[in-house]
DNA sequence: GCCTGGAGCGC
DNA sequence: AGGCGCTCCAGGC
């Protein structure tokens, strides 16, 4: 058993400071909690905000308008910063009375005619509401506010609301309240105290504040090393003088937990930590490594510890504790997180998995101090349901330390294939550490050994936790958003996105003066399940597929969406929206311009030229760190400003208008086709593709200097149209696949200063980076896709060669089994709970249902591990998770060959000629009739300049097309086709005259060749030529050998070489065929000639087809029939061979 | 063959 | 607890 490579123990422990331990924890001490400090105002590091949490000893006003503000202030007696709690108590609701225009008829409080007025109509109703509800008191206040929102009846612009302010402690106003006789609307009736705290005293983030008044707890509520409180919320203040905030102190967690076979329920076995005391919130922080460990461990249930076991805890690398049984080590757990009293608890899926483990054991050991775990003392852990994820009231728990997950925010700022913590460590560390299964941990307790090797995998998790938020950057980006934002970090720290823009539009709707009263949260309506569109978005250009060779040009519009509430100032202020009878929004246009800019494209001027300003100081700066810290700052802005488009459009935002978000992917798309059309039309350039905010244009050059010059032509171009938005040359290609929409493969061009440039292959959409398809298949298909990008050189032939020999070599070294098994793992993520499916015939759903069975965590958007197995039954029920596999239970290779290596090979290989799927089916050893094509014959693929052959190289060794006229007999000669090689020089060919009538060359016989002659020639062609090219022969799949020799054993055709056992395949070589049709075909269709000549040859080409009108829907027939042809045998060998056998 | 979910991408 | 557009695969009819 070895989980931890000694490379990488090495690696991780050689570098830290020291892995010893900390002192012994004592006991919690009873002494009263120290005063901040006798000075009248407290300086004091905000970090989070919390709500009430149930405390049975608090009075119902205290529970509902009291919030916690979790912070650091500076400890004269300590010399450091240390933890402290600010309760605030009399936070207010606060509402915003809209009143009505006109009063609703037929009422006892006011007539139809009357305008209403706050004074005589609002409040009297209002006061008769507050005695309904039994509300002894109520602030009123008429005030001018301004409204841009869509609660109907609501004044929108300027005018006169009555504020409403009164105690949490009594009741909300009900949904069925409000709407009254004189006012429209009440807003802000369910407001949180947090969310009124936060916007009213304007708190960005994470910063310090000024406290005032305060006064120490009497009571100890905290877990903090001190604690006080305000009686009002005005006794907080940001200030604003923008000191450096204080270090925080980070614990990583690694909690090891093995299934109780007899209970199947989770127990703790092991935890390890690692701190970091000088955590830095504005940059990287330095001295990484300084990081101290502890690890604790308890003895099994009815199983002693290995007798040698207290000498090899003694001689141990780095501490180990080791306590009796559970409630023991956690115990001694939460003393240690009490005297390190973390600031931030980093774990991998600790909020999704760990904290519930936690939690549950905590509560079936009855462990006193449980709350410890956060900073408020909780004595009673409320009742709650323990899943294995993590819930709302869990993560509740841990108040006053931010939970920073490395699971759930790489997801967000990260994309890889897996977020395992060993996939993480690998991609972002270049560590390799192995996880291992919890049912080995029983057998792990049998060795001192394996127990040490399972400490050490704690301890390493612990630290590679750690490692990877440093490396991620995740404490200052997210606390770089919270701050652009203004909403809680906890929030960032759990990927709430759309909060963020929330809370970003609340700040800056409340800054503006008047301020706008803010429209309402909408209640999450619990559903998960996709809906479907409900309005158009970007624009997606069809790709002219092909492998281009030449330099193509990316060219995108920086920031498309933000740019473009910009240019047209889209916002709630300055367009009015309305629906219509059948209740849809009515589309919108953008405001004349003389309006003044509204609040949206305000917030993002304001993000996007603070961002410039911090790019341009990253150029200029000299200081290392100082770029780092501002490289955070401009990821987070663009963070912010791109996101903002997508909340429009969410359903469940505050600020959600479909209208706005429709005329901002309208524009989009307008922006994006007149550049296509203006890049086609004016610069006569080729548009291959565009997807959203990007086109992507053929230069036809081979020397990237003039590329560049063409892509500053478009850029020069485009951006006259506009003052806000900008297109930019965001990359050169040179070379690209380009096989589907939002599917390609590219080398894009990296240049080095004074040296020539380098290529980096990019693949985008393809089944290489997709996590649904093994990483064989990926593998494979990169090294096609490298050969193809690489054909410009070496040429096609030469490039499908060596294809076909790869596919074959890899296709017998699967069968062979000389592949890791972890190169079929197949990884695809659950959207439910497993046993939710209808569909029971899903892979993945299956073996998450067995791995549920077996006590595994699984939860909604896990990914599930599966390879498929050997066996009679249907797929889904051969997948299996890869730590099964092993003596009858083995990995299927044809599956995998037929499944995932031939579609992702044969879609690679779709425009490219020489090959196609029955070959590569062939080339993989798999029966090529079970592979037909789908894909419709055409010959119209792009090929590049370079490796396009000419028509004359190309088919120089093919049989010639000649006809004879059946009439006076006389040869024709060469029937050149429709198709002229430009710049030609040789002589007026004798062909010619076919194509300017189709009449006999003998001027007294004057025959017309016919349709009918002319496809029955063609016919005998076409099975002449299978005569003539269909030769059998054999391929052996182990020595490669090619022979037309065999001799049978068992069945099987068998190697004719010597002392080679392997087993021959049928090998088709209709390459030479292929090219015979297809220079038959070539001869007739007049698309493909116009769309390989040149611009000039096209014209003249054009005429003549004109003139001839009557000859080209002859060969317009000649080439559907030919199509016909091949599309019925599907270019397939089979029917090539049925073919064969019916003309022989 | 057509349609519908689901998954996972691209932007 | 951002959006839509676009392959792909499976399964059901």
């Amino acid at each position: 058993m070895n989980v931890v490579p000694a490379e990488t123990w090495k690696s991780l422990t050689s570098n830290l400071k020291a892995v010893t331990e900390e002192p012994e924890p004592a006991l919690p001490s009873s002494t009263k909690p120290e005063l901040p400090s006798q000075s009248p105002e407290l300086k004091f590091y905000l970090i989070d905000i919390q709500q009430h949490i149930d405390f049975p000893f608090q009075t119902q006003k205290e529970k509902s308008g009291t919030i916690f503000l979790f912070g650091k202030v500076w400890s004269e007696k300590q010399k450091k910063f240390v933890s402290c709690t600010v309760h605030v108590h009399n936070v207010m609701r606060t509402l915003y009375v809209a009143p009505r225009e006109r009063a609703i008829r037929d009422t006892s409080i006011v007539s139809t005619e009357e305008e209403i007025d706050i004074e005589k109509h609002v409040i009297p109703e209002l006061l008769e509401l507050r005695k309904n509800l039994g509300i002894p008191k109520m602030n009123f206040k008429p005030v001018r506010r301004k409204y841009a929102f869509d609660e109907p009846g609501v004044v929108q612009g300027e005018s006169d609301f009555l504020k409403v302010v009164y105690s949490y402690e009594y009741p909300e106003v009900p949904d069925k309240s409000l709407r009254g006789n004189s006012f429209a609307f009440i807003f802000g009736t369910k407001t949180s105290p947090t969310e009124n705290f936060i916007v009213q005293r304007k708190i960005m983030g994470p910063c310090w504040l000024r406290i005032t008044n305060f006064q120490a707890q009497s009571t100890k509520l905290c877990w903090s090393a001190t604690e006080c409180h305000v009686e009002e919320p005005w006794c907080v203040l940001v200030d604003s003088q923008g000191m450096e905030p204080p270090p925080l102190s980070v614990l990583s967690l690694k909690i090891q937990a093995s299934v109780n076979q007899v209970e199947k329920k989770s127990e703790i076995v092991a935890i390890s930590g690692a701190i970091h005391n000088n955590v830095s919130l504005n940059r990287p922080t330095k001295n990484q490594d300084d990081i101290k460990t502890f690890t604790v461990l308890r003895k099994l249930k009815n199983m002693a510890l290995p007798t040698d076991f207290d000498e090899m805890i003694k001689k141990s690398e780095f501490p180990i504790r080791l306590e009796g049984n559970e409630r023991a080590l956690l115990g001694w757990f939460l003393c240690k997180v009490h005297l390190l009293d973390p600031d931030i608890i980093v774990g991998h899926n600790i909020l999704g998995y760990d904290m519930d483990v936690l939690l549950f054991r905590l509560k079936e050991n009855n462990v006193p101090h449980w709350s410890r775990i956060g900073r408020l003392y909780i004595p009673k852990m409320p009742n709650m349901h323990f899943t294995g994820g993590t819930s709302a009231v869990q993560r509740s728990l841990i108040a006053g330390r931010l939970g920073c997950d490395t699971y759930l925010l790489s997801k967000e700022f990260v994309k890889l294939k897996s977020y395992s913590l060993s996939n993480l460590t690998s991609h972002l560390l270049d560590v390799k550490k192995d996880e291992f299964d919890v049912e080995m941990v029983p057998q792990m307790f049998l060795t001192s050994d394996s127990i040490l090797e399972l400490c050490k995998s704690t301890v390493v998790d612990s630290i590679l936790n750690m490692k990877i938020m440093f490396k991620l950057n995740l404490i200052p980006l997210t606390k770089q958003l919270t701050e652009l934002c203004g909403n809680r970090w906890v929030r960032s720290l759990t990927g709430a996105r759309a909060e963020r823009i929330e809370y970003l539009l609340m700040h800056e709707f409340y800054r503006s003066k008047p301020k706008y009263v803010l429209p309402d949260r909408i209640a999450w309506k619990g559903e998960t399940k996709k809906e479907k569109p409900k309005y158009g978005g970007g624009l997606v250009l069809d790709p002219k597929v092909g492998y281009y060779d030449s330099f193509v040009l990316l060219l995108d519009f920086n920031s498309l969406y933000p740019s473009i509430i910009q240019e047209y100032n889209i916002c709630f202020t300055t367009i009015p929206r309305s629906k219509d009878s059948k209740g849809d929004w009515v589309e919108v246009v953008p405001p004349p311009s003389h309006v003044e800019k509204g609040v949206l494209p305000k917030v993002i001027k304001k993000l996007i030229s603070n961002r410039k300003a911090i790019k341009e100081q990253i150029k200029t700066s000299s200081d290392q760190d100082r770029k780092e810290q501002l490289d955070i700052q401009q990821l987070a802005i663009k963070l912010v400003a791109n996101s903002m488009y997508g909340c429009l459009g969410f359903t469940s935002s505050r600020f959600f208008a479909i209208p706005l978000a429709q005329l901002i992917t309208t524009k989009g798309r307008e922006a994006l086709k007149s550049t296509a059309n203006l890049t086609t039309n004016q610069l006569k350039l080729e548009v291959i593709y565009g997807d959203t905010d990007s086109i992507m244009v053929d230069s036809k050059t081979k020397d990237l200097v003039e590329a560049k010059k063409i892509a500053l032509q478009i850029k020069k171009m485009v951006n006259k149209l506009y003052h806000e938005m900008e297109i930019e040359l965001d990359g050169v290609f040179l070379g690209i696949l380009l096989l589907k929409k939002k599917k390609y493969a590219c080398r894009i061009v990296r240049e080095i200063p004074g040296k020539p440039f380098k290529t980096e292959t990019q693949i985008k959409g393809l089944e290489m980076v997709r996590r649904d398809w093994c990483p064989l298949a990926a593998t494979m298909g990169t090294h096609v896709v490298n050969l193809i990008l690489d054909g410009g050189e070496k040429g096609i032939e030469k490039v499908v060669e060596e294809l076909h020999q790869y596919l074959r070599t890899q296709a017998s070294e699967v069968r062979e089994g000389q592949i890791d098994n972890s190169c079929f793992i197949i990884t695809k993520a659950i959207s439910k709970n497993p046993e939710d499916y209808s569909d029971k015939g899903l892979p993945h759903v299956n073996v998450a249902l067995a791995n549920k069975k077996r006590g595994l965590p699984v939860h909604s958007g896990d990914f599930i591990e599966y390879v498929i197995t050997t066996g009679e039954e249907s797929v889904a029920l051969r997948a299996k998770n890869p730590d099964q596999l092993g003596g009858e239970v083995k990995i299927d290779f044809e599956w995998y060959l037929a499944n995932q290596i031939h579609p992702t090979i044969s879609r690679l290989c779709a425009p490219i000629e020489g090959t196609d799927s029955a070959l590569i089916a062939e080339c993989l050893g798999l029966d090529p009739t079970k592979f037909k094509i789908k894909e419709k014959v055409s010959n119209d693929f792009r090929l590049p300049t370079s490796v396009r052959l000419s028509d004359k190289e190309k088919y120089k060794d093919v049989a010639r097309l000649t006809l004879k006229c059946p009439q006076c007999k006389t040869e024709q000669g060469e029937f050149l086709g429709v198709y002229q090689e430009p710049n030609e020089n040789e002589p007026k060919n004798d062909g010619e005259h076919f194509f300017r009538g189709l009449t006999c060359k003998n001027a007294d016989c004057g025959y017309k060749f016919t349709l009918q002659f002319l496809k029955n020639k063609i016919q005998l062609l076409i099975t002449q030529a299978i005569k003539k090219h269909y030769v059998k022969s054999y391929y052996c799949q182990r020595c490669s050998l090619q022979t037309q020799q065999y001799w049978v054993k068992n069945g099987k055709f068998k190697c004719t070489k010597q002392s080679c056992e392997g087993t021959l395949v049928e090998k088709y070589d209709h390459i030479a065929l292929l090219l015979q049709l297809s220079y038959y075909r070539s001869l007739f269709d007049i698309d493909r000639a116009l769309n390989r000549s040149t611009v000039e040859n096209q014209l003249a080409l054009k005429k003549i087809y004109t003139t001839h009108a009557e000859s080209c829907l002859v060969f317009k027939e000649i080439t559907q029939f030919m199509d016909g042809i091949l599309k019925e045998n599907n270019y397939n060998i089979i029917s090539l061979k049925k073919l064969f056998s019916f003309y022989q």
